[in-house]
DNA sequence: ATGCCGCTAGAGTAGCGA
């Protein structure tokens, strides 16, 4: 089973690199962050008419994450669970979930972690309220969440835009983002937190060493001096990565016409 | 030091987000 996930940076924009990408690469799952539509806007057809069953989780403008799926899904849920650390609901479209029905049912996160800048600090600590004390509140609900799967004992994995430069090795230039709310030290170690609650990224399980991105910056010509970052990860659950048979970014894509900013990331799993 | 892109509002550019 080719599970990928692919940050698209906008539904409408990428109408033909999209459907283009999955006749070549044919995943049975995908999952899509930042389709920057509503759900009633998604046009479903592309999908529906190369087999695909889509369930979206969409808001006006921004953000946004979908699964779309050739294997019959079940238990679909929208939104990371947990509020916001004032209280008030998380209005923002970033995590979708579902159980793939495959040989093995695999449950399938699809997240769109916070970017988290500006970097605010005030007296020494994130700037409540401000984007990045957000990044940081959001990624300890994806940690209890990421525990409550955990105790299912069932394989699930979480893939998508972490927003997260894990190591040094995975950006070109890692002293331009050693300041940056992707690599600052707060921020990997709330990764780490989660990774090691058991997970594997499955990227490093298979391919170890520098250059290697999932996403170059339109600006400044990032692209053609591989000035890139790697900041799509997909996180295995035990049980997940005992299925683990390949773990590839599809990095060509990002030459095409039109392309997103980011690129594909997929495993195949013997499920 | 710097080069972009996609979205919305609403009419040309401008602001936001990333």
């Amino acid at each position: 089973m080719k599970i990928a996930s692919f940050n698209i940076n906008g539904i409408k924009a990428r109408a033909q690199a999209l459907p283009q990408w999955l006749d070549e690469a044919e995943p049975d799952v995908v999952v899509l962050q930042e389709i920057k539509s509503i759900d009633e806007n998604f046009p479903r057809e592309i999908f529906e008419e190369r087999g695909y069953t889509v369930e979206t989780h969409g808001q006006k403008s921004f953000n946004g994450v979908a699964i779309l799926s050739k294997l019959p899904l079940e238990d679909v849920t929208r939104g990371l669970p947990g509020d916001l650390p004032d209280g008030a609901p998380d209005a923002q479209a970033r995590w979708i979930e579902a159980t793939v029905m495959g040989d093995t049912p695999i449950r399938v996160c699809g997240l769109y972690l916070p970017n988290g800048n500006p970097v605010e600090i005030e007296n020494g600590a994130p700037k409540e309220g401000g984007k990045y004390a957000y990044k940081l509140s959001w990624m300890k609900r994806m940690k209890a969440r990421a525990e409550a799967l955990l105790a299912l004992e069932e394989p699930f994995l979480m893939a998508g835009d972490y927003n997260i430069i894990p190591q040094d090795e995975d950006a070109k230039r890692p002293e331009a983002w050693q300041d940056d709310a992707l690599a600052r030290p707060e921020s990997r170690a709330a990764y780490r937190e989660i990774l090691n609650l058991g997970f594997t990224d499955a990227f490093r399980a298979r391919t170890l060493g520098p250059g290697h991105y999932s996403f170059w910056d339109y600006q400044a010509g990032a692209w053609n001096r591989d000035d890139g970052i790697r900041i799509d990860h997909i996180l295995l659950s035990p049980a997940c990565a005992d299925l683990l048979r390949d773990c590839q970014i599809d990095k060509e894509i990002r030459g095409r016409e039109k392309p997103s900013d980011h690129v594909p990331i997929w495993v195949d799993l013997d499920a």
